[in-house]
DNA sequence: TAGAGCATGTAATATGTTACATGATTCC
DNA sequence: GGAATCATGTAACATATTACATGCTCTA
């Protein structure tokens, strides 16, 4: 039933939902107020699919809520996780960890095509993404020592964009001569 | 109307067999012979979709096709470019190669909840990792640097999966002191 | 003669996003 | 008094994959 071999981008938000839960109960709203904040997050995960797995592992016996109210703020939800939830969280951990993972990296593509435009168009091109890669490098890199080496994930993307900004430094120096 | 500027893996699958057709014309069999080679491949294509893309792409006037048959063999059809394809084909690249890719990889969150593991097994299951990405890396390795030079997509995933590996040694050395 | 390959495609399913709906409260 | 925030969710759409359907040919 848990058996996410093949569907692991899925497994992976639930990964993340339940491990969130795991250090505190929370609300739908308070859940996806963490996810909103795209830097220092692993994965992206939108609303309304948060809200959705939410309900699905509810039914599945992984979480369970009851409801709240504060004042006359409107009602919370505040999901909890099952003991059923700690093993599935544990299952779909290691699962994660020992994954060789293969992503999808967006605009590879048009490399393999560079030589259907002129060389000078491509090095203003490169440069103009060297330029996006450093700010998000820049971004993670402001981030204290502290906070990379306690979230690995950011240590893992910091890591990536210092890595891409040097292979396309040497790509553009090659291109140029 | 080919305005991706969201939709960004659309458009590179566009773009990739664009590119192909580009260079010659083919049947979607074909394309598809070579979109099933994973290994020196930017990105996944699998055919139910490569068909759906051309004749999507067919019906925007950016290829089209005239039937084939050779002997007996079911009938082909081979899809060349048009003019218009051609321009959409270049506006596309540019965009492909100026953009900054934000990928998603999978296999990150589990770095974050470690801590809920013992270190002994996190070790091992870091290793079981290590072995996938070796394997990955070498395969790419094994091809000669000719290749990996007029593929720059490969020479890309060659250079991230060599990083990749650096990254977790290191991460590994750290858990286990 | 059975199974693999050639060639195209549809249907069902999975997954995820955007936009919309609701209604109260707080802040300016 | 109007906009932003709190809180949850549904509906419609976009995208992509798996499995299925068809029927011929070549090879063992």
């Amino acid at each position: 039933m848990y058996d996410y071999v093949k569907g692991d981008i899925k497994m992976e938000k639930r990964l993340l939902l339940l491990g969130l839960l795991r250090s505190h109960e929370m609300h739908g709203y308070q859940l996806n107020e963490i996810l909103k904040n795209e830097l220092g997050l692993p994965i992206k995960l939108k609303k309304s699919n948060a809200y959705k797995l939410l309900t699905d592992m509810e039914n599945e016996g992984l979480i369970i809520h009851h409801e709240k109210q504060e004042g006359n703020r409107p009602v919370r939800r505040v999901y909890s996780i099952t003991k059923k939830g700690e093993e599935a969280f544990l299952n779909f951990l290691r699962k994660n960890i020992a994954t060789c993972p293969s992503p999808q990296f967006p605009a590879v593509v048009g490399l393999d095509f560079m030589f259907a435009l002129s060389s000078d168009e491509v090095v203003s091109l490169l440069q103009e993404r060297l330029e996006l890669l450093n700010k998000k490098f820049q971004a993670l890199d402001a981030l204290s020592e502290d906070i990379r080496q306690s979230h690995l994930s950011i240590e893992y993307h910091h890591n990536y964009y210092k890595n891409e900004i040097q292979w396309l430094t040497k790509i553009i120096d090659r291109y140029q001569s």
